[in-house]
DNA sequence: TTTGGCATGTAATCCGTTACATGATTAG
DNA sequence: CTAATCATGTAACGGATTACATGCCAAA
């Protein structure tokens, strides 16, 4: 048996936040890809089936639009998605096993080049600080509107800055140690 | 097509690292669990049939060996094993798609009790201060032995420290938000 | 007209986990 | 004697990704 499946609970979460509009797969998809892209991330491919499994389950019911001239399915939360959505949000939160491609590759640094780790650490370290100054924007436009009216992106948002600038600290640090090695293998 | 295997890769580089004897797979497992335990996971499940897999394709050599009155099976890596991993090594870092339960739940916050969250953040903060005072002990060990001898493990462990430590500030400053929100749901 | 975004879906594939199964050895 | 650890495996299951397939609409 793979593990439970977490696919429905994003849906339900963003279907059943306050004061939202009834939303279509693609919307979904798009509202996962912005506002949480750095905490959660969903294929097309695995939404459009969930959303019908939701429907079936009566979790979430749909509707047909019209919006302009494009159709679109749209999908509400039902009180019973709600009390689902509930019940997960009281669980215990499980804990994914850690998987750091680039962390590993340094681990196993002796058995490369030094120049090769110093590339990986560099592109890491320009990733990273794209994520950080897209956080810091957003905390920006949050300070704007009032800062109480929705705490819970603004502790989202820190969470990306905090583990962000820190991983970048320990990037600059970890490329200047790097730097100051012998431009062959550790043990050739 | 699911994405590219990893896991003959850490294998690979736990037998690839110079100076290691062979390993069997229970010995991997055992690495795995302690020096990569919050970098890296692997069940033994999967560990045995990619050991026989790799053995199969010439990555690795199997020998049968009686330790004290057990018998396990060892295994070394091949030369060209060792080019498959330096290959990997130098491929670039393949992003894995974030998935952190934690903050999806608490940017669901709004949906659930103030009660929980601060349930949830008190565990997730007991659990980083165990991995940090773990990181800080390796640290203080590879210090007394000299620090130059092993420095990608060094770089490893300060990963860990600095991530850890960034990912408790963070919990401690959203407890302190937690804690002077009224005990209500926010949007009730 | 053609590129790109909106919109929905299915099929193939597979990585990885959990559970099951078995047995030897050692420490309490 | 019995629980834990060492040790190796297989089977089932399923979650999720990628690729494929289709079509409309708007803008350049």
């Amino acid at each position: 048996m793979a593990r439970t499946q977490r696919t429905p609970f994003v849906i339900l979460g963003l279907l059943g936040l306050s004061g939202r509009q009834p939303r279509s797969g693609y919307e979904i998809k798009k509202a996962i890809d912005t506002v949480i892209s750095h905490v959660w991330s969903e294929s097309l491919g695995q939404l459009y089936p969930v959303l019908k499994q939701l429907t079936a389950e009566g979790l979430v019911s749909a509707q047909d639009r019209k919006e302009g001239r494009r159709k679109k399915i749209v999908y509400t939360i039902t009180p019973k998605g709600k009390e689902r959505l509930h019940s997960w949000l009281e669980s215990q939160v499980e804990l994914s096993k850690p998987r750091d491609e680039l962390i590993l590759k340094l681990f196993f640094g002796s058995e490369t080049e030094v120049a090769v780790l110093i590339r990986h650490l560099e592109a890491h370290r320009d990733r990273t600080k794209a994520i950080l100054s897209q956080c810091l924007e957003w905390q920006k436009q949050k300070d704007r509107n009032s800062v109480r009216s929705r705490p819970f992106l603004l502790i989202t948002i820190r969470a990306g800055i905090a583990l962000s600038e820190a991983s970048l600290r320990w990037a600059e640090e970890s490329l200047e140690t790097l730097r100051a090695m012998p431009a062959r293998k550790a043990k050739p």
